[in-house]
DNA sequence: ATTTTTCTGTTGCAAAAGCAACAAGGAAAT
DNA sequence: ATTTCCTTGTTGCTTTTGCAACAGAAAAAT
């Protein structure tokens, strides 16, 4: 249940809207890092990406990922400390480079994509919030256990079944947990031996409940 | 620099839009629980209030906390998964509930309060997102002192000063960094042992840089 | 097809964080 | 004014997490 399909405007906007931009980026180039751009708005045309953080140890975060039709971008950010945030594809990608400030005025063109955009803009911005709230419950989580099985009871929601892909590598979970990857995967395997999970390749299957 | 004054608009509000209501709690009242109430927005009008989640071990988080102006709701999250979510009073608070659906539409009774509210929405709620991603980016932060740290500098910078005081206990700041208490204090120790910070009171000061 | 790189799985050891408990100070309630 | 409750500060001990390192498997690049 899409708020927005961006591919159904792509024809309309590509067309009219000059105030929007189309760009391709392949597999671990570098999207958009969030500097000074304050009113950048990025949507996820196709492929996937992460938002990612190095601090000063060189401790990489996976602060989101996304996939299709998600949006990002620094206007969804404070004037932030001073660690390097950036976007990288992690496949093949297309992007929109919106503005924000142009999208809260009527489009001068009278574009489909634009009025849609700026209609459905709380509705998006609020979807964000709640994908946001829910990454707050998971990180509040006291143990590398319990964020475990807090996100993949998220992922089995999603899914509706208890089986469901991960949709990282073993390691880029570990940054997205923001966990040790070491720990993480004693955990694992103890979660295995405990038998609350089953794990075959990166499908994974809840045995509890 | 408040987006939205809502004492400004309390009048209009009074007189007219039917859809509004307001009422007044008193410390430690819980102000309300998130359970399938998908719709509501709560503006905090006065007084100071805490998002609490506990866990199936007790273990308590302050997921928000809330003062003058600051909108909340249950619209903002997800089904969530079983865990019990509310908002209580810290003090006496006065507190505007309304309902998201009829935010987005034109108010019947055309009051001044709905309509800016309406065409402020996206702009709140980006604010919401901004706010949230800095939490984010605080509980992504590996080690307790770290957070301390990220915490304060997220203070100082507020209050344009390096010295500033903490809107909670430090029981309460535990919560919200989500850390044990007594390591917590432990490290806050070490850090003015180390002469990072200094501590009198509820006054923090930054000694760095 | 072969080389190079990344990912998985694992371990010993060190460091950090959590738990439980208690005493003293302060705030709030009666 | 006195009692009760909450907060601060602290500590010994346990458990969890992080770090460093390595080998084999898998994936990607050439």
């Amino acid at each position: 249940m899409d708020l927005l399909d961006v591919s159904a405007f792509m024809k309309d906007y590509e067309q009219h809207c000059s105030k929007v931009q189309r760009k391709h980026f392949r597999k671990n180039e570098t999207i958009t890092n969030y500097i000074a751009k304050r009113n950048q708005v990025c949507i996820l045309v196709s492929g996937e990406a992460d938002l990612i953080r190095y601090d000063y140890n060189g401790n990489k975060t996976i602060v989101e990922h996304f996939s299709k039709n998600d949006i990002f971008g620094e206007v969804f950010y404070m004037i932030t400390t001073n660690n390097e945030l950036f976007v990288r594809a992690k496949q093949d990608c297309d992007v929109i480079f919106l503005v924000y400030d142009n999208l809260k005025k009527p489009c001068d063109a009278n574009c489909k994509f634009h009025e849609t955009l700026k209609e459905n803009l709380s509705e998006l911005i609020l979807q964000k919030v709640t994908i946001l709230n829910s990454r707050i419950e998971l990180l509040t989580k006291r143990s590398t256990r319990d964020k475990l099985i807090g996100y993949f009871s998220i992922l089995s929601t999603r899914n509706f079944s208890k089986s469901f892909q991960l949709p990282f590598s073993l390691t880029d979970l570990a940054d997205y947990l923001s966990v040790d990857r070491s720990a993480m995967m004693r955990e694992l395997k103890s979660l295995r031996d405990d038998g609350f999970i089953d794990k075959t390749g990166n499908v994974i299957t809840l045995l509890y409940k």
